[in-house]
DNA sequence: ACGGTTGTATACATGCGAGTAAACATACGT
DNA sequence: ACGTATGTTTACTCGCATGTATACAACCGT
């Protein structure tokens, strides 16, 4: 028997986990209108037909993985603030599940489609960077810079760390810390005063 | 006349060119997939048998308006070495064209379809970023992490400067800097001899 | 005033991927 | 051994955005 690769017959609850993590695999590696439930099946060792009985349509199985990532993230960083341990707790995030974060972060923020449900993470994420920039930072452009940058420089820097391997995570949260604070630090710069 | 919009009837490489930065426009909110041709038609003012006229079809539009994009980057950047007046001269490229840039860096570079045309392109900043690095920072993960996450930042950090308004560009080129010059600190710092 | 160019309107053609239907196959619990 | 749940195969339907065809309208140079 040539098919080693998948051991068929699951029951329900897990064939449908493991057809929601194949499906992150594969979103993961173009977005969602690029992916065919073709590619989604392959992934997940089974028939289209099988996606069905699972979830009513491609839009819903990829909102149900956008869900999944965004709970599990507000899970673990916390909704409102950001703590000290954001970026630590960031990291654990991406490492338990590094394609829904990379989903998540790399395409799902840009999808039309679906902005509805990364837009508030996303604007809170702004908002609080915002916050914490005022204290040095006075109003006007380069706050807004910096407060528009910090988020994306963070979901990047922890991306390129995932692709990089996920060398130690201890290090990884202090080097991220420190890039954050040269970008504050940058758009604190003595007023602009030209020249 | 309730039609003072579009002054009708245009030369035809007028029209072209409209079409061109009209598309351009539409494209730079929600990339390729994600945008009909009516739209675009519409953004032009003209109807979308008009943009047939001008274009085979919607992925040779988007061609053109990307290779046009990489053209005008690299003869104001440089291919292969990235001198020290690379940041201003990538500001200045924005400033030039944003929906363009925006377009390139926000959306093309994560489609799958038109990879071939902006993979040269974002290896080739990796690259550079990888050699300039190098002086500092041993060959490893960390090296990795920093030259994949210096140019995303870079581009980042120009679309952030675009959307606050485009602040004095002189600040802006010594800011980045700034921030560049802060990852690779960070990722430079003594030996991960862990804690 | 005439011929070509430019644009409009409208209706249609087409393809492709999403989604459905129905008949068959086989593991698994009991 | 039987019935149910799970999965496959195959062959569809369908919607929708892309792409086309045709006839009409108006501007423009000469």
């Amino acid at each position: 028997m040539p098919q080693p690769a998948a051991r068929t017959r699951l029951p329900r609850a897990e064939r449908r986990a493991q057809i929601l993590t194949a499906a992150t695999r594969a979103f993961a590696r173009h977005g969602f209108a690029d992916t065919g439930l073709d590619e989604i099946a392959e992934e997940a060792g089974v028939t289209r037909v099988v996606l069905y009985r699972h979830f009513d349509s491609k839009a819903e199985l990829y909102r149900t993985i956008l869900d999944q990532a965004c709970s599990r993230l507000a899970e673990r960083v916390g909704t409102d603030d950001f703590e000290d341990d954001a970026i630590p707790a960031l990291l654990g995030a991406a490492a338990e599940d590094p394609d829904a974060f990379r989903l998540l972060f790399r395409f799902a923020t840009r999808e039309r489609e679906f902005q509805d449900l990364t837009d508030s993470l996303s604007a809170a994420a702004v908002t609080v960077a915002r916050s914490n920039l005022a204290k040095q930072i006075p109003d006007g452009p380069w706050l807004d810079w910096a407060a528009q940058l910090i988020p994306t420089l963070t979901t990047d820097a922890v991306i390129a760390w995932l692709d990089s391997g996920q060398p130690d995570p201890d290090t990884a949260a202090e080097r991220i810390r420190a890039a954050i604070h040269g970008i504050s630090q940058a758009a604190a710069q003595p007023p602009p005063s030209s020249s």
